[in-house]
DNA sequence: ATAGGGTTACAA
DNA sequence: TTGTAACCCTAT
């Protein structure tokens, strides 16, 4: 195969500095997590979900990151049964079958898994039965229950409070979902310990007050305060650590052509435009000298916390405990790494609570927080969280479902006060009764299209229409004249013309649907027939864009869908000048989408972020090694033969 | 394990 | 119906 992998090392800045975001966010959310702030946590994963879908510099303990982000955004809506993350499944059994993958990728005690597990289903369980969901209760008992001895007593007694409908009992009121959201993330932490990120430890390392607790040459001159509270790095500081670091972390780029580069960005980044990339502040008009526009900069400033930074000095060194990336042609982050609290991993699964707290400091040491949270409640990013789809009845076509609403949940709040566990945070278990899960929506400003997608060629979706099916092989798909000049009208209806091409700057609130993939310039982008139906009705039909979003399930075999009802849906700011902006709509990684329905998973659509995926393992590995692809990305529920087929529609829809 | 033809479930 | 993305089946 033709390896496109030679050409790896040369990283561009987006690859590295993405890799340091992905660390960063993903430290960021386990501190939320930690922190039982789990508002913070999901807008911390839909910042890692986002970014990963960019091109980032793949290291092998990524995966390991990601599946633990994916285990523990389904774990914290657990409880919400009408969530889904994968479409039949239950948050919570999706849980378990990230938890699968995990073990399979690393080295996870028998016990340890079987404990977890366990745990999960009786949580699943009490789940249900408190929700009266007893028809599902049963469904699980029957097929996650093992007849193993240990929990033959507890299955018992779920036996029979299904069968009496009892969704009260001294049990269900004794489990509460916060302490098994706790002790599922100390089953994580046990697993991998995060190192701290890059960033951080740059940014202590430049004599950060919120940071630092090393007294890191104290020399005044090494930074100095302008207004805002910002700090400025000297360059010959900035250098001496980028030095330290990039070698302890294997980034090959050197100093002067990181800055080469960010002067050059930088140049391009003073029109409007770009300000969506990292949650940026306001961005003070005033400039700074060139490397100050770098992330670093940008991470460097903010209010000074005054917080007790001690604790980061007195950690010690620490070792990533299980690496197995599938191919680790790349240095390890095996370096030593300092890791402020003090759960070790002999903790008992119970002991966590007390220590919890002790580990605030740890998300204080970036203080920047509130930079993190504008960014979470501007536009880009916030999205995530989940949304729904719901496969169109013909039948209930004409109900038209949840009308949205634009609700911060919570959100005015927590901007103000970013940091601490707010809201929702302290609920031991959301129920979803309560407050009917965090369904936000949003209001989506967007070009539907990518320009230079258009600009380049808008190739009709698929090569003509072939009369006959299989006669005409692959040649047709592979090889085919690249300006189809051909279209059917169906094509030209779905193709978005040009006119649109030129940024529609409209208000639209989608349902995941602003799928404006840069990446597939072919694509049908969900146009106005989608759009239409959008604004006004909602979730239903997707499937125009399915390929690349929302995971829609398709139908749900006979029964109406149960709580079908409302739907959450989700959109978002997209800026017009969004550059690349790829977003993947819907489902991701972290986030769910809802709407739940037990239908067997009869046809999962791809959707960006896996395609995304599958187009970096082709870039990393090459085509043909579905195998080898599909465990390098946190793919759930995809087989090779998936991967295969995907990559052959692909192609087919000249998408790659 | 992969390639590629065949089948199926949907949307239009 | 028809077209097709996702899936299935099977030879290699």
């Amino acid at each position: 195969m033709g390896e496109s992998v030679g050409e790896a090392r040369s990283l561009s800045d987006e690859q590295i500095i993405n890799r340091w975001s992905f660390d960063y966010y993903v430290f960021k959310a386990l501190s939320a997590f930690r922190d039982a702030d789990y508002t913070a946590f999901t807008h911390f994963t839909s910042i890692v979900e986002s970014l990963v879908v960019r091109p980032v510099d793949g290291h092998s303990d990524m995966i390991v990151k990601l599946r633990c982000m994916q285990f523990l955004s389904r774990i914290n809506n657990g409880d919400k049964l009408d969530l889904t993350f994968e479409e039949p499944k239950t948050p919570l059994e999706s849980a378990l079958s990230v938890l699968e993958d995990i073990c399979r990728d690393m080295s996870v005690p028998p016990r340890e898994k079987e404990r977890v597990q366990q745990a999960i289903i009786e949580t699943l369980m009490v789940v249900c039965l408190r929700s009266g969901e007893f028809t599902r209760a049963e469904e699980v008992l029957l097929t996650h229950f093992s007849d193993a001895a240990d929990s033959a007593g507890k299955r018992k007694l779920f036996e029979s409070l299904v069968r009496r409908r009892r969704s009260s009992h001294s049990v269900l009121q004794l489990s509460s979902y916060s302490d098994f959201k706790q002790d599922m993330l100390d089953f994580i932490e046990r697993l991998y310990r995060v190192p701290e990120p890059f960033l951080l430890q740059m940014l202590r390392r430049s004599g950060h007050p919120g940071v630092s607790s090393e007294p890191v040459t104290s020399s005044s001159q090494e930074r100095q305060k302008d207004h805002g509270g910002a700090v400025r790095l000297s360059l010959r500081g900035l250098r001496q650590v980028y030095g330290v670091l990039s070698e302890r972390y294997g980034v090959s780029v050197s100093f002067s052509q990181l800055q080469q580069e960010l002067e050059h960005q930088d140049e391009q980044e003073q029109s409007p435009e770009l300000h969506l990339a990292l949650s940026e502040t306001p961005r003070d008009p005033e400039s700074q000298p060139p490397y100050a526009g770098m992330t670093i900069s940008r991470l460097v400033q903010e209010d000074d916390s005054q917080l007790s930074d001690q604790g980061q000095d007195t950690r010690s060194p620490h070792r990533i405990l299980v690496t197995s990336g599938p191919e680790s042609d790349e240095p390890e982050l095996q370096t030593p790494v300092t890791r402020s609290h003090s759960r070790s991993s002999s903790t008992s699964p119970h002991d966590r609570s007390p220590a919890r707290h002790t580990q605030k400091h740890i998300r204080m040491v970036l203080s920047s927080d509130v930079e993190l949270e504008d960014h979470a409640a501007s536009p880009p990013s916030r999205c995530s969280s989940r949304q729904q789809q719901k496969k169109k009845k013909k039948s209930d076509h004409s109900e038209s479902e949840c009308v949205l609403m634009e609700e911060e949940d919570g959100g005015s709040a927590q901007v103000s006060s970013p940091a601490r566990p707010s809201s929702s945070s302290s609920s031991p278990a959301v129920r979803r009764s309560a407050r009917d899960t965090p369904r936000q929506s949003r209001m989506v400003l967007s070009s539907d299209v990518e320009l230079e997608d258009h600009a380049v060629s808008p190739p009709s979706r698929r090569s003509s229409r072939k009369q006959q099916k299989k006669s005409d092989h692959s040649e047709s798909a592979l090889v085919s004249s690249p300006a189809r000049p051909r279209r059917s009208d169906r094509d030209t209806q779905n193709q978005s013309q040009s006119s649109e091409s030129e940024c529609v700057v409209e208000l639209e609130v989608k349902d995941g649907g602003s799928c404006i993939q840069h990446s597939t310039p072919a694509r049908p982008s969900s146009t106005d027939t989608q759009r239409h139906r959008n604004r006004s009705v909602t979730v239903s039909s997707e499937s125009e864009e399915h390929s690349e979003s929302p995971a829609v399930k398709t139908s749900r075999r006979s029964s109406p869908s149960p709580g079908g009802a409302h739907k959450r849906r989700r959109a978002r700011w997209q800026d017009v000048s969004g550059t690349h902006e790829n977003w993947s709509d819907e489902e991701s990684l972290f986030s769910s989408t809802s709407g739940r329905s037990s239908k067997k998973s009869s046809r999962k659509m791809w959707t960006v972020q896996e395609s995304e995926w599958l187009k970096e393992g082709v870039r990393r590995f090459g085509a043909g090694h579905w195998e080898k692809i599909r465990s390098s990305f946190p793919f759930t529920e995809r087989t090779a033969v998936n991967l295969k087929d995907r990559w052959r529609t692909m192609l087919k829809l000249r998408l790659v």
